[in-house]
DNA sequence: CGCTGGATTGACTCGGATCAAGTCGAGTGG
DNA sequence: CCACTCGACTTGATCCGAGTCAATCCAGCG
């Protein structure tokens, strides 16, 4: 199985052959987009759905002086908002970050999928749900956490959900996301952050390097970071 | 018309006599509920759908070393995700500030709504759409805005949320929330938004005191704090 | 009239931003 | 094969916004 989308919903719902065979049907033909390409802007207004089925993207917004600040990031069997397309305008903008396979889902064959699939239905729900989980623990970070459990914590996050998606050999997970997106992500600068990936480092914490991001300790690195996985819903709801 | 909750609703969706009152119907036995009780915890297994139809509440989480982040503020006419029944517990907690009135809707109740008011739905997946853009102005807010920008910010949203359901009979709004509760919205301490908020007063931008937000001039306010409100989404999508 | 929870203010400290140089590695072209 | 470039990563020196600690101040109220 390497439809990442159809993997992963596959965590949140049992799904039966039908389920399996429209998710693969819906996101049957896939472009490659070129890294740094936007997928949709911020004021544009939205169109059909995304799946990003290989490679990464984020989430961004652009101030008017400048900074930016990175939203969420985007890996293989993520998506956007299913109800995108109910808005005027988007109010953020969307991002490759290395070449990308993204599907497009138009609306109608949305609306469709998800009324014929119940149980897409559901798992695609309980997706977003994580989705927003996560924007609340991003909150939670760059309000009362010490830069150190900040950036701790984003590795937990995305150590865990790569290994979510079968990726990851064994403590290693690749990371194509430089510094400076870090940094934009974190709400910290890239200097900064290379100070305390750093002293991580040396600490045998964790390391982060050209791409590759190893983590020999897991539970102690979640010490570190304060990091309690709840908010990503790993576990199933179990039936009332 | 004194249900803000169906009032809310109303500006995202054009609702017919049967919509609104499915929806009065839903929300005709709501709760007093006393300032600071939690409504549901961090780890509860979710239930009904909460709905405050008066009054104000947030929700939050609290790092095991202590420290509470606020995530978002709940409003007349504000309510917690329609799914949250399909989560198996919750990842954060939502208590009320003052004494508040809440309906809860049962979890059947809301599916047998949504089914038969596709209007109603689609107004609520407006509404939670507006929820995560909100969730990503905080981010944005918290990341890359100065403190000065960050309240401004905030108030602006609150400012423009309460003209929303109707509040404010003019530049002033009513904001029960103590300096504690916005330092910790806000990523701050209560002494420094203290200071920011003596800065801003006695520049004239704005005024918060005993519980009443003033804005002289709204424009400017927003001008301080590169405020774009097209992230709460109020202009309604033209027809294709 | 004293109690209490917020709001204020002052003095001191420190985490992180800023500014400024490098360094390193992967192309690119002569 | 080496010089050149460009982007990403490092490191050092300095400065300032914001946290911390600690007193008040003040309005509502039992």
């Amino acid at each position: 199985m390497h439809n990442q989308f159809i993997n992963k919903l596959r965590g949140f719902a049992t799904l039966d052959q039908a389920d399996v065979a429209a998710l693969a049907k819906a996101t049957s033909k896939p472009r490659m987009i070129d890294a740094r390409r936007d997928l949709i802007r911020e004021g544009d207004r939205p169109g059909p759905v995304f799946v990003v089925l290989e490679g990464w993207a984020y989430r961004y917004k652009i101030l008017p002086n400048g900074p930016r600040q990175i939203l969420a990031f985007l890996m293989a069997g993520d998506c956007c908002d299913l109800h995108i397309g109910l808005l005027a305008e988007m109010d953020h903008t969307i991002q490759t970050i290395v070449p990308s396979l993204v599907a497009t889902i138009p609306r109608d064959d949305m609306d469709e999928l998800m009324e014929r699939h119940p149980r897409v239905m559901k798992a695609m729900y309980i997706s977003q749900l994580v989705d927003e989980g996560t924007m609340r623990a991003w909150i939670t970070s760059m309000g009362r956490r010490t830069s150190v459990e900040r950036v701790t914590h984003l590795m937990c996050e995305l150590y865990l959900r790569a290994h979510n998606i079968g990726n990851a050999p064994e403590e290693r997970v690749e990371l194509p996301l430089s510094q400076t997106i870090l940094a934009d992500a974190l709400g910290m600068t890239a200097v900064h952050l290379n100070r305390v990936l750093k002293k991580l480092r040396e600490a045998g914490a964790m390391s982060l390097q050209r791409g590759k991001l190893a983590i020999s300790d897991p539970d102690r690195l979640a010490q570190i970071a304060g990091f309690d996985e709840n908010y990503l819903h790993r576990r199933a709801r179990a039936p009332a």
